[in-house]
DNA sequence: TCCATTTTGGTAAAATCTACCAAAATTGAG
DNA sequence: CTCAATTTTGGTAGATTTTACCAAAATGGA
């Protein structure tokens, strides 16, 4: 489904998705119709999801983020779709995972400040039902933060 | 620093990181030249860090990911810095975080396969000098993988 | 208030995007 | 292998967008 000239396309588009489709013909080989053309069924096939600005955290007044370990009381269909409809819609959750291991699920949260994510734990976080445990994790550094897939 | 009006370009840049000029200063209000000068001075001074085109994960062929806790030894300066460079240079690792808890660090890994995964371990991880434990947590489900800040 | 500095909106040339075309390459059946 | 059907390719041109410049408006410090 994916083809190796796709791959380098994807590549490319990671490391600068402002490319213009000239520079990304040049880089893959192309001309910049096929370019054009291969690009635009990513996209429209769902394997380019979006683009997206990377902002710095920081700089944008985020000065706060943690890693949440989660795990539900129970795992029935009703308490799991209502925690995961839940946090679907909290945008402080940048990530959110089901994994194996003690906790059920990995969470990154990113607000301005301490103030903030104690509120968000107040007010979102144990109002969710059926939660058995929450620990927090604060983010002393960010050492990588990478949204590329490595082709 | 960043102003009000910053944080809305940021916000639609981080929605749709290809949007043109004038969609951007539409939706925010704002001359096209204005528009274009304030994007360029996000850019320039370091608050956009780039721009990336989000890719389908399984779609592209990586069926496998995971977060990883790992501890150190020892916290001398020399063995973190060799961590950091190792995990650094590392593509299939996306993120790292240094954090407070039971693990120094919180790693999410992407690979197309278990047996990329085991391989990962066995010739990365597992030869970091000073490494004291890695628990890793399988990715069952991804619920959100979000990159935007929420402005 | 007044002047200096910064930010703004408008404009036009250069660059880019995007939809078309015919040619080339690939595929599959006989 | 051959040939026709299908897909993919490169080239082109009009429409759109980017980008550098200008004078006007807004800001803010003394």
């Amino acid at each position: 489904m994916v083809e190796e000239q796709d791959e380098k396309i994807l590549a490319e588009l990671q490391k600068d998705g402002r490319a213009t489709n000239q520079q990304l013909a040049d880089t893959v080989g192309m001309s910049t119709s096929a370019c054009w053309r291969r690009v635009r069924a990513l996209e429209e096939s769902g394997v380019i999801e979006g683009y997206s600005a990377l902002v710095k955290r920081e700089a944008a007044g985020f000065a706060t983020s943690a890693i949440l370990h989660v795990s539900l009381e129970r795992h029935d269909t009703t308490f799991v779709d209502e925690f995961v409809a839940r946090v679907m819609q909290r945008r402080e959750v940048l990530e959110c995972f089901a994994t194996t291991g003690d906790a059920d699920y990995h969470l990154r949260v990113v607000v301005r400040d301490m103030d903030a994510y104690n509120k968000f734990l107040d007010e979102f976080m144990f109002r969710i039902p059926g939660i058995r445990h929450v620990r927090t994790n604060v983010i002393l550094k960010e050492i990588k933060t990478g949204v590329a897939l490595p082709f």
